[in-house]
DNA sequence: TTGTAGGCGTTATCAC
DNA sequence: GTGATAACGCCTACAA
């Protein structure tokens, strides 16, 4: 790897000329431009980004960090931004992390290494961000809100989605409606049963949730509560439950419905045949993209709380649908 | 964020004596010492990593490049490779890149940092990487080949994974066995189809190679061959052809066996029941702790290509297995 | 049109 | 024990 000092060498001018020449800066000769460009080619010179981030204060990268959960639809989420951030020169630096310390320790070091924007998935809800972090660095939470001032929380309206759920289901003439989830204790599963719960209220429907499917408990709800439609938390559940099924003998859509959320394009091609609501996760990305456009000067002022649908809309400057957006947000490539 | 010599004049000293503090160094009195690490814990002092970077010129990275293809065994693998490297204080980098020119892009950002290695599982075979990269970053390319100097390619034996399917598959009494994988030119996918031919030759069976296995060229492919076991190219195709078959109406393994490869952790959480052949992923992450353990100096002159078993096991330093190895590489948890 | 100087934050090596 | 100085590579401002 070569420096721009020693390039300057190499072609016999100083260092001043060679950055004229490297970046297009007027007050150099035609011919001097060229001969440090072809210089510079044939050497495979490339400016030390740890240098320029130094000068600058400013990195080009934005870090991400996910838990170690092997989950596919936060992999889909991550592909899409680091290929929104790349059409603006921008690097997504992803690490894995397994628990709150080390949730912090790299927060940290982004802040240190002065990263563009943080957009996290925390392996718990409410971690407690030090003020220290959170005037460093612009951060952005999904799915699981952080505490810390200034901090964005982008999610999907997770009440909402399990209200729609339960809309989808009994217009569909469901009656008994159990719904499958995790039991931890995290923002978007407690926020989605809670819709579930309030919306089967309204409609006058019992309501039942199953924590942590396996074939036991499973086998045993069912034949105690009789369900006709499982509303599970997420599509890789909503798969798991129909092996599940499968093993006990029962049939999808014949049997029994399942409606899984997140139409996570991976598991899609698992599963074609899955019912699945619709995550916005195209809006969550233009959202980012968005934040990030702004001046940094300003991202430590606005706080918002993207629990609204509306909100989002808004953001990404979408019209606000009509009623049936409901049922349009539904992917039912097998009707179930 | 504060910087060093800032928190010198805090506390009323010179930066010298505030390194020789942080860093535990002799020459410094206890009581400067605790003064200068409380006002340090106070302040939130974090040394800037750009900054260490270009003085010492090596980073504490190791960069690592996956295809934007949402493959749950990858996670899987960089995430046990992200815990190894967090013991010896490192951290990784991970970059999902979509094409040739985003990989090369991506690699000659790694060498400009000074990462200390890069792994990567490249979104093409034999990808050309310019002289210039390969002198300035140690390379590990996983799965599939790089064309270059000095790049380590490290592989299970993949043709030797295809006979062992066979020789598993022909112990169980299974006679017409048909091998489902992807039309995708790769090292990896050519060379286990390949295992998979010699070996049915050498046990005269016939072979049958299904390329992007779908509901419609599935069930046409049973009836024609009427095979009694499915060969998949892994765990993730295993069980999308699971659930094919049960579309179909046969049940594994009463009506046909499957076997995948991978033992993947994620998708076993999905289909326990699943029966695959365990990939060494532990002694991939070990063979690259081993080689990032090694001299720089060294690294560049060794070059070995593990496509032979035995050279796994050598580095990692595990015995050579008798014949029965074979037996339990299976994971069983269903007898398929 | 070109050369020179200074500083980003850290660390190693001098001198006191 | 402590303080001063130089250097890593880049970029901007100013001087020639």
């Amino acid at each position: 790897m070569i420096s721009s000092l020693e390039l300057a060498r190499q072609c016999g001018i100083s260092q001043g000329t060679v950055d004229r020449a490297l970046h297009n800066r007027p007050g150099i000769s035609a011919k001097t431009r060229e001969k440090v460009l072809r210089m510079a080619k044939r050497n495979g010179y490339r400016p030390h980004p740890a240098a320029r981030e130094l000068l600058t204060g400013q990195s080009l990268t934005v870090g991400a960090i996910l838990p170690t959960v092997n989950n596919v639809f936060f992999m889909d989420l991550f592909n899409e931004l680091a290929r929104a951030l790349a059409k603006q020169n921008l690097r997504l630096q992803l690490t894995p992390v397994e628990n709150r310390d080390a949730f912090l320790e790299m927060l940290e070091d982004f802040t240190a290494r002065r990263y563009r924007l943080a957009v996290v998935i925390p392996p718990e809800d409410n971690i407690a961000v030090p003020r220290a972090i959170t005037v460093g660095i612009p951060l952005i939470s999904l799915f699981s809100p952080c505490r810390g001032s200034g901090i964005r929380f982008l999610s999907a309206d997770e009440e909402e989605t399990g209200r729609d759920a339960v809309r989808y289901l009994h217009r569909r003439g469901h009656q008994r409606i159990l719904h499958l989830t995790y039991a931890r204790r995290a923002y978007a599963i407690a926020a989605r049963a809670q819709g579930y719960k309030e919306q089967c209220e309204e409609l006058d429907l019992t309501s039942k949730v199953l924590l942590n499917v396996d074939a036991i408990n499973l086998r045993e709800a069912l034949q105690r509560y009789r369900p006709t439609a499982l509303f599970c938390h997420n599509d890789w559940m909503a798969l798991r439950t129909m092996v599940l099924l499968s093993e006990i003998g029962l049939r999808v859509p014949e049997d029994i419905s399942v409606l899984g959320v997140d139409n996570s394009p991976t598991l899609a091609a698992l599963q074609p045949g899955l019912t699945t609501l619709a995550y916005p996760l195209a809006s969550i990305v233009d959202t980012i993209m968005l934040i990030l456009a702004e001046k940094p000067s300003r991202l430590n002022l606005v706080r918002y709380l993207l629990v609204e649908r509306s909100t989002v809309r808004k953001l990404t400057g979408q019209p606000r649908r009509e009623k049936k957006s409901h049922d349009q947000k539904i992917q039912t490539h097998r009707e179930s």
